[in-house]
DNA sequence: CTGTTAGCGCCTTCAA
DNA sequence: TTGAAGGCGCTAACAG
């Protein structure tokens, strides 16, 4: 390894002249930097980032929390997508990106405590939100900056975090489907405790209610993401005695096993019945017929959590903000127009 | 921040002693043992890890390089499972995983360097394999720890690597195709110049000429990922005159496209064509018709291959070698016995 | 504009 | 079994 002292040497200036070239210091001549630029191009010179973090006590490093990989959710492509764009602004502003999942929530915390304590990253992205967190109060409790995809469970107002507005989203895809001429609505969502779940059920219900179409209680069906997911939810939806003939799917994934069942039990959608969700994940243009949904745009959610950590990050003063990023709705093929 | 000499000036020994204590160096006594840690747990100490990684010069962390994004590749469930499989045997070694990704092959480049240069990374998982790589190149040349998931271009002796037996598989499972009574079998792969396409498509040529049915060129179809990927391979497909009945697809997100665009073409699967494919990520279940499908194990490639790259960063004079993962073929519902 | 000095937190000889 | 001393590579006052 060549160090700062041997492109010192080489180019007859002090180590401290090098240190200042390389934080392009303009104190600095023209002249010497020239020199000891080329120096360290000849050498093949590359700051020891260790040994920088050490002493200017931070790591241009950002870790990235994943829910727990016991949750099949995790397969979901929210999270490459996000990842994505999280990983555009830290190489723009040369920050590296470090990764933990866990298969337990023990395991979770182990490893934040580690990135935390061990100084490993300067502030920490939480990819999920979870009622009562450990993770997130360990986070509050020790002031270590950290931004939340998704909304917190409390203290929102000392919390950044980066979200949708999935209440007004729910609503409005809702109010799509009523405007086609749909009453009988069902909300198909992923875990109760989820608050995009919530939310998004939130403003389904109150699209419901403006319009004078009472909630029934039997549309409202919760389900696991994957596999039996989808399948499940529907199953209860055709025993009842009144089908809905629409429904409003927390989730493009959920979507597709509802999809796959509904074609199983041979309805078709949209004729039979028709379908809307959320994410706009790259699969929903695939499925027959490509979904109508939401499209929340994870890339940018990536994007957004990244800068606001990395401002909180630099300016530990930086107040909490809370960050809503725009959806839009994509109208493809799975629903019908109701005469 | 509490550091080393704090724990050691409230237990009354050195820091060389506390040193010793955190490596548990058998020649320090069990009682101050007992008492160093008892001290680390009250004052909360945790090791620093950039001043370790400085004198250690090792930094117990691995690279996994991504594929551009622009790839829209990226948006494979593969990612997400393989990272899985990854960061489990990170997370059990303590190691920590940066993860890098670019927009651009010039993007993922630059990452590399300072990964490597700056010593950020011990050693770094190639997520990809592409004919003449520059990140692979420059990571020989400078004898930097990597591995490959997939296939090397060439110097297959000198580098370690972990993958499937593409080839066996390509094969079985056009057999499996041949026995059901298919003799026009179609082949749909991804890019030509991915070695996963090109090692599949070599199975199912195989498959075909050993049991002397002679290899059609127009049933084989080379087509981008996602979305128009499908779509043009079927319709492609659909307008030769003598149509194939089966169809040996090399990833199961192309299935999704060829499923969608085939029904939308008012065939059923598998009645009017039946259709295998590779990877059992999990939508192979959720579609309609479930697949048939390779399961090629990503979370197991992506063990092995954090196992091998941690045991050459260990002992950098481990030898190269070559990791197999087996395969198991999946059978559902995509494919018709012909009578 | 540049050099000297000190020190970040930890590990590792070398002595004792 | 333990301590003292030195150094990993870099930056940041403080001088000049």
């Amino acid at each position: 390894m060549i160090t700062i002292s041997d492109v010192a040497k080489a180019t007859g200036v002090s180590s401290s002249t090098v240190s200042r070239v390389i934080a392009d210091n303009p104190r600095i001549s023209l002249a010497t930097k020239k020199k000891v630029r080329k120096a360290m191009k000849e050498l093949g010179y590359y700051p020891n980032i260790n040994a920088r973090n050490l002493v200017v006590k931070s790591t241009k490093a950002i870790g990235v929390i994943m829910p727990s990989s016991a949750d099949k959710a995790l397969q979901n492509p929210f999270f490459p997508e996000i990842l994505r764009g999280i990983s555009s602004v830290t190489h723009d502003r040369q920050y590296s990106l470090t990764l933990s999942s866990g298969k337990t929530e023990e395991e979770i915390f182990t490893e934040v405590q580690r990135m935390v304590y061990g100084s490993y990253v300067d502030g920490v992205i939480l990819l999920y939100s979870r009622v009562n967190d450990r993770v997130m109060n360990f986070l509050r409790e020790k002031k270590f900056p950290f931004v939340i995809v998704g909304k917190p469970y409390e203290h929102t107002k000392e919390i950044t975090y980066v979200d949708n507005d999935n209440l007004a989203a729910g609503k409005e895809i809702t109010e799509y489907l009523i405007a086609q001429g749909h009453e009988r609505i069902a909300f198909i969502g992923g875990s109760k405790d989820l608050f995009v779940t919530m939310d998004r059920e939130s403003g389904y219900e109150e699209a419901m209610t403006n319009l004078g179409i009472s909630n029934v209680e039997e549309y409202q069906i919760h389900t696991e993401f994957l596999k039996s997911g989808g399948r499940e939810a529907v199953e209860q939806l055709l025993s009842l005695k009144v089908r809905p003939t629409g429904v409003v799917v927390s989730d493009d994934l959920i979507s597709l096993g509802v999809l796959s069942t509904l074609e199983e039990y041979g309805l078709h959608v949209p004729r039979d019945m028709s379908l809307v969700s959320f994410n706009n994940v790259y699969l929903s243009e695939i499925t027959r017929p490509a979904l109508t949904t939401v499209d929340i745009q994870i890339y940018e959610l990536g994007v957004q959590s990244a800068k606001a950590l990395i401002e909180k990050t630099v300016n530990k003063e930086e107040p909490s903000k809370r960050i809503i990023v725009p959806y839009k709705v994509v109208y493809r093929d799975s629903v019908n127009k109701l005469t």
